[in-house]
DNA sequence: TCCCCACATCGATGAGCGTCGAAGTCAGCT
DNA sequence: AGCTGACTTCGACGCTCATCGATGTGGGGA
């Protein structure tokens, strides 16, 4: 059920044809990137000196209502691209890198051990 | 196409925030990718030896119709990870890797200079 | 020339998705 | 306890998309 699992399982495109169940769950994560509203909030978290920010902080970076970023985000958490933490009023979210990595070995980088 | 000039100028996710335009653009390559059997149609083409396969041979491994084949395999040419090329009466796909290359810079790759 | 085959396009349909306002939750402050 | 601020969840609406059957196209072969 974990979908790090399923893109860890997964070769590189490349290498060999995916099965179903692999290619239904690494489209997964590639539909949640395939929004440009959600690649920006993942860029603005994933550049984000201390790796931390605060969901105002990512509302105030578009003109979209706020259920709107809580929605997007909820897409990108799900799906394993982020996690989040809440401390006192705020929450925030951190980049999972490992997710990012899985997808970039699954597009054939050079295997970066 | 104007695409792949968007994933050239657009710097990985870590590196600093997407900007409309670019994210407008690597979104609509990541929304080709979201899609089970898209992304299984071009892990087929790609791991082919000799790189080159026959729309037959797709359809063939698919318990879909052949219209909803020929559609995806027209999704995956827009965005630039597929070229085509007729030849007598058979259509023969191929992958464009420079793309695929981009789109796993952008997600992080370590910066193959 | 006529037919057949490989593939693309068209039009329709049902499911999914992005967006919003309204309402709910949760924590800190007075 | 009550209020306020930061987010999340809910319900709804409009639009997009995956899929299909039917139809169009283009190239060989008989």
């Amino acid at each position: 059920m974990e979908l790090l699992q399923i893109l860890e399982c997964s070769p590189p495109l490349a290498r060999e044809p995916l099965d179903a169940e692999q290619a239904a769950g690494v489209a997964r994560v590639f539909k949640a990137l395939g929004d440009p509203v959600r690649l920006r909030i993942l860029s603005i978290v994933a550049s984000r000196e201390g790796g931390e920010v605060c969901v105002c902080d990512i509302t105030g970076a578009f003109e979209l209502s706020q259920p709107t970023i809580s929605h997007h985000l909820k897409v990108l958490k799900e799906v394993g691209l982020l996690t989040s933490e809440r401390r006192a009023s705020w929450v925030y979210y951190r980049l999972v890198p490992e997710t990012l990595g899985e997808l970039s070995a699954i597009l054939g980088a050079p295997a970066a051990v």
